[in-house]
DNA sequence: AAAGTAAGTGGAAACGTTTCCATTGGGAGG
DNA sequence: CCTCCCAATGGAAACGTTTCCACTTACTTT
């Protein structure tokens, strides 16, 4: 059994003609019983299935979509990949997925591949959602895409965390936990917009409510040693006592890091994250993060992407300010109001934390010394 | 700027016919210096892109490559894919991703789609090795494939854990710790072969060494409210010392489970795990876990489909027993001699584990009470 | 009975490439 | 001056579909 059967096979076998075969197994136009049996037959007999090449030339349309994300090795787009997939495949399309490691060469040289191959849309997260020339590719071609966990400018759809908004709120916890003095982990801090914007948000709102400008603590790979760093850093900076992670990974290091320090998470040294992931609530302490929805976010992409491509009415974004929320966890702890330099004091105990919505677990850290 | 261009228009503007910008452009064939130069104009002013589909159809190859695997969101498979990603990536190929959700039905969809699109390879991992509609639909149409993470049978190519001496491994270890009375908790454990050959594997050893036949306490999903089950099952069976966890997701999830019981890992329970994911050496107590090296097995399987397409000599599929490591963890803790109820006593120190090959940290955990 | 309709069918064009083959023209060698 | 060869080029077939159109045939409708 050599190459595969053709539809031109089917025809010869059936001994009817190719349009015959066509309308019969795409029940478009008229055909005899006896002509639908001998076709069914035919088929059967050749193993046939249509080839996608040959269709997608003569429809123009090859039910692929591309996917675009810097690394499935964080969860976060690990879940909203898996998020997309199962959406596009229950509407009979597949994913191309490219990894770009948070290059920008790649991503642009993923796009331009993509375009070619003809995909029906592409969903994405870019590095630089303003500077970004494989987005603009996509553009100009007009084919339907739509954002991932990229801050949008006005005009582009993006399925994203308001990471400005929920950075801020970081810093509203802080504050509330009388942590004056903080430190921003900043991870892929130059390839990654998402980092930025987290890092603006988080320093405008500590200058808002008078705290200390966050200090910051860039790291290039999520890499091994990061200990070394933590600790030149927490020595340079004497008074932190609260560092805000630009994502879960980046929190879990800086727990682990401060453990081989033997800095104490969370009495010496709090810690809040920033995705939600998983594992975030099976350590001890729990992370105390802000909880976003990876596969919500994969999933609305995709449909908004299914709409633009059918010309179905698209799905709602969702009102920024329910695109996170955050979630209490053990790896942050109150200070005494006393230990504030400037002697505010803080009316909200943590423990009573109203936006605490998402925590699944009924057990509240206690975090008594 | 209505349809993409074709070459067909590239012709027109360059004043030639098709066939010599396709020699042009492609660097085949004759051409004057003269049209070299207007058939590089025409392109840039059409901004012209060749589409991979009509090439398709001409070469009947495709530059894709399909990937099954059950889910991304297990860091294990996410790694592999990632891995394999990047090598086919190099060599100028793509990748279509389906997550089967360890759903057999899936499984054999998103291969014949896969075959159907003329992937020109795919790697996998399927749910059942021995009976895989899917994978016998690829063998019967000859497409290059290697397996991952399943063990195979003679004659198929597999970038696989050798789960059997791996899981009796973990036996070997659970013994020398003294302990006796073990559980397996076996996630998607009909589902999913490498569940039942870790199984399979360390029940074996058990035997071997005399040891009790371990408990299976069986999972279906890596779900929510997985502490009720635990807890039965440790009543159930009171003797339990150790468990070991198909996974490492299931072995934080025992973790946790355990932490809410008021069971405490290690002292009145010790884990080990399976897949050596990053985060098991994030958390505290750190998890003990066979390590496996999941972007390698990934990346070998790519090498091993693309040296299949191009007729070159495959890389050498690694030694089996080279193929996983135990790596020690917080989470393993010995017990004293006397706790055997049989008297044997072991000769080996935990904190002398030759295996320890892996681990990566200096500080070895210290487990006093 | 003539005419109109509808079902059933096949031929052929089109989709965007590559590649085989034939044609042209010019320069070198006799 | 005639051949021969080779570079340069374009036409056309082929890849596997879908779909338009035209052609039968048989059945209704006047």
């Amino acid at each position: 059994m050599g190459q595969a059967a053709t539809i031109k096979d089917v025809a010869q076998r059936a001994g009817c003609g190719v349009a015959t075969v066509s309308r019969v197994l795409n029940s478009t136009g008229p055909a005899s019983e006896e002509m639908r049996e001998k076709v069914f037959a035919a088929v059967k007999e050749l193993d046939f299935h249509f080839s996608e090449v040959g269709r997608s030339l003569q429809s123009s349309t090859t039910r692929t979509i591309g996917c675009v994300v810097p690394s499935i090795e964080n969860p976060v787009y690990a879940d909203a990949v898996q998020g997309a997939q199962e959406v596009f495949l229950d509407a009979g399309y597949q994913m191309l997925l490219v990894c770009t490691n948070y290059n920008a060469e790649m991503e642009t040289h993923a796009i331009r591949t993509l375009i070619a191959k003809q995909v029906d849309g592409i969903i994405l997260t870019v590095g630089d959602v303003h500077n970004s020339e494989g987005l603009n590719l996509i553009r100009s071609r007009q084919i339907p895409y739509s954002l991932m966990y990229n801050t949008a400018p006005e005009g582009q759809i993006s399925w994203a965390v308001d990471d400005h908004a929920a950075a801020a709120k970081v810093a509203d916890v802080f504050y509330e936990n009388n942590h004056i003095h903080t430190g921003f982990l900043g991870l892929n801090f130059f390839n990654s917009d998402r980092s930025r914007q987290r890092f603006e948000g988080f320093s405008e709102r500590c200058a808002y409510r008078q705290m200390a400008l966050p200090a910051l603590l860039e790291v290039h790979e999520d890499g091994n040693d990061f200990t070394p760093h933590l600790s030149t850093f927490l020595k340079q900076h004497p008074k932190i006592t609260g560092i805000f992670a630009s994502n879960d990974y980046g929190a879990l290091a800086a727990i682990r890091s401060a453990h081989q320090l033997s800095i104490d998470v969370p009495h010496d040294l709090s810690i809040i994250g920033f995705d939600g992931i998983k594992v975030g609530q099976m350590i001890e302490p729990t992370l105390a993060t802000i909880a976003t929805a990876p596969r919500a976010l994969g999933a609305g992409a995709s449909q908004t992407i299914l709409s633009m491509i059918d010309g179905t009415k698209p799905p709602d974004l969702p009102r920024k300010d329910q695109t996170f929320s955050f979630r209490a966890g053990g790896s942050l702890m109150p200070l005494s109001a006393e230990s504030k330099d400037d002697g505010k004091v803080t009316a909200f105990p943590p423990s009573n934390d109203p936006t605490h919505k998402k925590a699944k677990s009924k057990r509240r850290d206690h975090n008594e010394i």
